[in-house]
DNA sequence: TCCTTTACGTTAGCCTTGCTAACGAGTATG
DNA sequence: CATACTCGTTAGCAAGGCTAACGTAAAGGA
């Protein structure tokens, strides 16, 4: 670590197989730095609980078992997530209009609160860091901000 | 799809706050998709002992303690988990060689050689992304990565 | 239509993994 | 040389994931 050359000459992207590496140790470690910059509200609750509620909030309503594939987990681990994050009234259940099978979750207004702050939390680190960058720089970025969009949607 | 240019015309990335969250997003989400591009051989492996392993391919040699720390995780944790690695042959330990409250740890060559195969899985499966974009695109990344990488040392 | 099959959510029970507390051995400090 | 501190380890506890099994609801086939 810590073997970085002159500022006026970073590391080199020349071959296809440098931009693969360079990229993905580069994403990799800024999104583990900007996972770390939860909001304090948030820090008490467990990170299941915070992943499915922002699943949640970024999708509107789910039924149990797609909110279970979209975080990874099975429908019995889900099902104690949303108790849990019931019981704090950050989500409510409700029917579903048709299928009585099937339980329908939503963020609360409280719920969807949290959420919105711990991104803006992590929205203010990161332009903090974007504003120790060079103009030229961050022009740069935001060129590439619409491909790395791109990207994650092949 | 269109040809090249702004065509489809991307979300446009204007203000700083926009830059901030644009590339918050796609930075998490794409780190999430790389995660999932785990190598076969350490599908098997939990996920604390592969953090560990590639802590201490990174590294070279750390004493319990310290490997610890860089996985965020307690002494008790990580004793147990270097047990695991050390069962199915994945590190080795060795007295420090002048404190004996020490043990340090490095990685077998077999480790080494897991965790390579593990990023050239995912250094593969984002090069065949990066095949995908135009050479335009690709050209604004190889811009971008020098910058990411120094975003994430700020 | 009725009977079988499938899907959904829930409960029960197990296993893994993290933690704190406590301790012995080794090192630093007065 | 006695005391305080550091390191690794063990023991025991709590949280969170999983599979198995079950009741209810919907879908499908004779």
């Amino acid at each position: 670590m810590g073997v970085d050359g002159p500022v006026e000459a970073p590391i080199a992207v020349r071959t296809a197989a440098e931009l693969s590496s360079t990229l993905r140790l580069a994403v990799m470690r800024l999104s583990r730095r900007l996972r770390s910059q939860r909001s304090e509200e948030l820090e008490s609750l467990p990170a299941p609980q915070v992943g499915a509620l922002a699943t949640l909030v970024r999708h509107g309503t789910l039924a149990l078992h797609e909110l279970a594939q979209y975080e990874g987990v099975r429908p019995p681990s889900m099902n104690r997530i949303v108790g849990q994050l019931e019981e704090r009234g950050l989500v409510e259940r409700m029917a579903h209009p048709t299928d009585r099978r099937q339980v329908l979750f939503a963020p609360t207004r409280e719920g969807r609160a949290l959420i919105k702050e711990d991104r803006r939390r992590r929205d203010a680190w990161l332009a903090q860091r974007l504003r120790e960058l060079t103009p030229r720089e961050r022009e740069t970025l935001r060129a590439a901000a619409p491909v790395l969009e791109k990207l994650t949607n092949l």
